[in-house]
DNA sequence: TCTTACAGTTTACGCTGTCAACCTGGAATG
DNA sequence: CATTCCAGGTTGACAGCGTAAACTGTAAGA
């Protein structure tokens, strides 16, 4: 009548439900929180279940991953879509790069603040589509190519630094927040558009 | 004649071999291969005698970040005190913390790359001593305090976004890196000096 | 009915940080 | 000299980790 280990919904498959518990469990309680044994325990499975749906442990990360990535892209390329010249649509596009960032700061944990090694294996092509919102970045400039890649990514790296420091925590509480963001952002444009030392170099 | 054991130098004091060890360690295999198990083997002793030492395995962590940060102090202060206006000496200051971070990639790994619930624990008073450099950048904005500030902070997060998106390679590999660096100090600078949307605002 | 394949579980391995109990050599004290 | 004490180590253990191998029950197909 009462078995001691929880059971799951059969009605879900269980893929799918180790999935939702990682989400929920990435979202509560963060990265530090997802060990397999607790995802499985809160699914109603065993760990190594687990690895009937995903190669790895990685891997199972690198699903969340994607839908953070999924969920970033959409934000980016929607503002980005917007009318306004190319300094105000890139103004609006950083501005949503980092409320993404402070909305949902454990998938941008995890996309963007884990360690190499623990990257390595994730998949080429993923990676590029994944980057799609970066290259929104370098499109904006309306510069030649190579010129645009280095721009897009001055604008990206001002951004993750602010955004990562700040979901990090370390960045004094007693600086005005919005303040250092409006400014950061207004910066990192200045770092697409005003002229660059290298810029001589490319013309 | 031969124990099976490893014996260490009796001559240096234990605490001083297993930072030591550990400094050997972080820098040949990274902040990953750190375990109490590991050090403690390569050192000769036992993981358990670390804790005769270190309160635990992260205040042993927080010795080699404050080395870390003594040296980071140590070229940014020197370069802070050389010639040259304001501009010229935050570019400097700048490519300081940036060789910093790339010539030492570990340590600024563990000082400045690590989740904020492993650091909590890290002495307030140390930690506001650590971030000696950090105020460099303020200072060199020779702005009131609050404004001086926010501007050093858009400086520094704008370093570190490069930094440790260098560090954990993310950066596309196919762009001029030092172009980028150069570019990026610059903007960084712009964002110190530059006119602000929440300058009025402080005015 | 027998076979096969799927979708789980059980068990186990080597690794982690850390705690409690034990031991041991040498110095201080009777 | 004998005894006690203690700093500085060791041993053994615990709970947790990712994951590989072997096993089990069940359902579909021949």
């Amino acid at each position: 009548m009462c078995p001691s280990r929880p059971t799951r919904d059969p009605a879900t498959p269980l893929r799918e439900a180790i999935l939702q518990e990682a989400r929920t469990l990435l979202e509560g309680e963060g990265y530090a929180a997802l060990s397999t044994r607790r995802i499985a325990s809160a699914v109603g499975c065993t760990a190594t279940s687990i690895y009937l749906h995903f190669k790895s442990k990685d891997s199972l990360i690198y699903a969340l991953i994607d839908e953070g990535f999924e969920e970033l892209n959409r934000r980016v390329v929607e503002v980005s879509k917007g009318d306004g010249n190319a300094l105000s649509l890139l103004r609006d596009v950083a501005r949503a790069y980092v409320d993404f960032g402070l909305e949902r700061p454990e998938y941008y944990e995890i996309m963007f603040m884990l360690r190499a090694e623990q990257m390595e294996r994730y998949p080429v092509d993923a990676y590029r589509r994944a980057r799609r919102s970066l290259d929104v970045f370098a499109e904006l400039t309306a510069l030649p190519a190579q010129e645009a890649a280095r721009r897009g990514a001055i604008v990206w790296s001002t951004l993750h630094g602010l955004v990562s420091l700040l979901i990090a925590q370390r960045i004094d509480i007693s600086l005005d927040r919005e303040a250092l963001i409006e400014d950061s952002i207004h910066s990192a444009c200045l770092g697409a558009f005003a002229a660059l030392p290298s810029g001589a170099n490319s013309a």
